[in-house]
DNA sequence: GTAATGCTGTGATTTCTGTCACATTGTGAG
DNA sequence: CTCACAATGTGACAGAAATCACAGCATTAC
């Protein structure tokens, strides 16, 4: 796999670095890549596939916070890296994934020497920021059907697809509600004409 | 003031180059300091008083998401300083508050050149970054009387004082509830002895 | 003083959401 | 095909919180 197409924005010194030091990686579907009070040793740039960054409640509740896909990485783990903190989140491959570990020491090296790094990491804190401002947004001022198609519009379009291969049970999850609930607000989106429910999938008009 | 005393882990150069570059600003409780969708011309270093960071909502409620105190400084004004672009949140005094204004242009040469300058910065990313993790967290998993008791905690960690001179209107809008609402859990607080009741006042036991 | 205004307390009602219970349907293993 | 199981549909009920209505007090203006 070519990961300069990816990161097109990198300059050829700083590319020849990632390639010296850099480790790829591959996750296969479900596995956890970071968890919540784990110390982080390296950051995780995507290649490939999807990883989810949620937040675990007492009974093991998966609370969505945002996707990451290819050319994303992670601010969490920028942020801890640096300071060598542990992290608040957990971050699980959905699908198979590929990424590139990028070590703890080179962060502040290559903040200094590549602009072109600089400018990649300000750029992931601000995304990542906003991405929570709109989740807190949602939470606090929306309702669940409005926070249900906000959801199932940015997983169409983070994903490409525009069918959602999910059950009503992973939805509620990633929603901290529940099944109940999910599918009965579902089903008034279906008589509004907005989705059409298939088992373990949505297609939405 | 003798800001210097409030960043003193600032190095003498940057110290020198803050002198001559930035501006020293006040503003009156109450006082507007960013709104949403305006461009951010320079990143405020908090030196005395208090910032209320909320988010608005379309009928001018005030979400509350965290205070900037002294020796803080505003991530989302940073990040879109850098980036140039519009902030996505509010900020208000809510005491009478003094600032030091760095203008945006120096961002990038002062992240380059001084070392305390880089690590205050990220240190700012990743403080604001668990504080909106931890709202995120109590309105996805608390309920509003978990929620009443961590923001009367909060205030009296933030501001020093023992007593909170709030209206329950206030508060009923720095979480998004309704006074009635907020009203009725201090009772039941008060009835539980952990605050008394005052008017425009609250003390925490 | 009186009036006006702002803050707080409280009941009644409604809406949203979560929970329990159970029926139905689709799918895959044997 | 039949059984087992997972996914989905649905009614009944409970609890949290929002909303409405209004009363009682404290404070300020006059």
């Amino acid at each position: 796999m070519n990961w300069k197409e990816i990161f097109p924005q990198f300059e050829p010194g700083l590319i020849e670095v990632i390639e010296k030091e850099a480790v790829q990686r591959r996750f296969n579907a479900g596995d956890i890549i970071m968890r919540t009070g784990q110390y982080i040793k390296s950051t995780a740039l995507v290649l490939e596939g999807q990883i989810k960054i949620y937040r675990e409640n007492q009974d093991g509740g998966e609370f969505l916070m945002y996707y990451l896909g290819p050319g994303q990485a992670c601010a969490v783990s920028m942020i801890c890296a640096i300071q060598s903190k542990t992290s608040e989140i957990m971050a699980k491959a959905e699908e198979d994934t590929e990424v590139l570990m990028i070590p703890v020491q080179l962060m502040d090296d290559l903040m200094n020497k590549y602009k072109s790094w600089y400018q990649f990491v300000i750029q992931t804190y601000r995304s990542r920021f906003d991405e929570l401002l709109s989740v807190v947004d949602n939470i606090a001022f929306r309702n669940m059907d409005e926070r249900l198609e906000f959801y199932l519009k940015r997983h169409v379009d983070t994903t490409g697809k525009k069918s959602i291969e999910l059950s009503h049970q992973q939805i509620a999850d990633d929603l901290n509600s529940s099944r109940e609930v999910i599918s009965r607000l579902l089903k008034k989106m279906e008589q509004r004409n907005l989705v059409k429910l298939h088992r373990n999938m949505i297609e939405l008009i």
